[in-house]
DNA sequence: CGTAGTATTGAAACGGATCAATATCTGTGG
DNA sequence: CCACAGATATTGATCCGTTTCAATACTACG
């Protein structure tokens, strides 16, 4: 179904995608496939970054400078609500570009929650590929689409009421995101659990409670408290569409 | 501060977005602003709809056959979701463009909520025009960069647990939203109970109870439920904020 | 090995969901 | 123009789950 998707936004596109064409990382989100030639200009044009776990990549409301390609490592985005709590619009995988979506201001905070590796382009170099590049361009345009629609997923997660719902929820979504290698059934879960409750719009009590939930009806296991696994699969598939 | 953020994707774009320049609408969103070629590409290859409020345009997993601009009236995008609840990701204003953030089939059904004029353009003939056109497509990557930051909006609403505060936040959205000419101070509220309960995450009651308190308390009055006015300006914000 | 940040668990209270009854609005036909 | 019917909206009472406050346990890093 996701490669019926990929298909159709081929046909959708005819012949301009062939030398820059979409495609599904083993992450599950989409990632940039670009020809030679763009490879090569895009290269030349960014800096390579490797920073440390809690690093701040940019602030919101700082002047936009660069665009981000986020290699490994998981990185969150969210924004300083004026009482001081934080609400998490997404996490950040490998494959995703980022600084992309506010013009002249970051719109979010970008912070390493891993150790992460970048790709770092200045907004001029890349605004000026765009606009040479209508096939490079698409690229981007399918890109930001893509995160209007997690966007959209992340919505449904929060109009959910129940706890146990949202985190079976932001596990599935996760599992579809596990990088290739990674130890079969097994889904990390690098963040806290109070960056999990900024995402899901709880408190970390109801996180924590939510958890066990899981755990206590035989859902799911939890190990150390960074690493989920998935126990009764069909009971959690129920959950996850009990919407 | 809205002028400066449109200014300053000018600043970033430099040369190439002369001829095709974003804007702001009155309605507070982005609206493409094309060139008079443009202009004409796009009018000889669309049609222009007119239909009575209720008309569903399309629905989710249909087709991707048309992308839409609408013209005037609102329309409402929502998923049904597996137990046979809706949870409508965003209502449509007038200049706002649809159907575009879908490959190969929709993602949501959308309805007008009111009688709405829109534009319609076969989805082909829209895609040739932005593989020709780096500046037409930067008109719709920023179209749904905007949207996009949109749905990170919702989200921070729907994070919110008080029932008073989303609906303030909902209005205020849509007093950002005013088409020119509506008369001063009033927020017209075309969409039902019901509406607003499936975008704000409440149940229709909680809307009721919420749109009772906010007349009690003085901050907000409401006529004949389909229209709106802030009577105490300062702590209307001050709930908007108080997140 | 200890300390600081992080996570779990418990008890009480608040707020929204739900069920249920009544009221209002809208559009249609008499 | 009015009356009626179906849909939409308001209001009330109760239940349930999350939040909050608080105390304890765990984990990671120096």
């Amino acid at each position: 179904m996701r490669q019926e998707e990929a298909e159709a936004v081929r046909a959708d596109l005819g012949p301009s995608t062939r030398a820059a064409q979409w495609d599904r990382t083993t992450n599950g989100s989409v990632k940039l496939l670009l020809s030679e030639t763009q490879q090569q200009q895009l290269a030349a044009r960014s800096t390579r970054l490797s920073l440390p776990a809690r690093t701040i990549v940019y602030r919101e409301d700082a002047a936009l400078d660069w665009i981000y390609i986020s290699s490994e490592g998981v990185l969150k985005a969210f924004r300083e609500l004026p009482s001081g709590k934080r609400r998490i619009a997404a996490f950040l995988f490998p494959g995703d570009v980022f600084g992309l979506a506010e013009n002249g201001r970051y719109l979010n905070t970008v912070q390493a929650v891993t150790h992460v590796t970048l790709y770092r382009i200045p907004n001029e170099a890349l605004t000026e590929m765009l606009r040479s590049d209508p096939d490079l361009q698409f690229q981007f345009l399918c890109k930001v689409t893509h995160e209007l629609r997690q966007g959209q997923r992340h919505s449904i997660v929060l109009a959910r009421k129940d706890a146990a719902g949202r985190l079976a929820m932001f596990l599935s979504m996760l599992e579809n995101n596990v990088v290739a290698g990674t130890r079969s059934g097994w889904i990390q879960l690098p963040m806290s659990r109070t960056d999990l409750g900024e995402y899901l719009g709880l408190s970390l009590e109801s996180v924590s409670r939510a958890t066990a939930a899981l755990a206590r009806s035989g859902l799911v296991t939890f190990q150390g408290g960074h690493a989920a696994k998935v126990l009764d699969r069909e009971r959690f598939e129920k959950l996850v569409n009990a919407l």
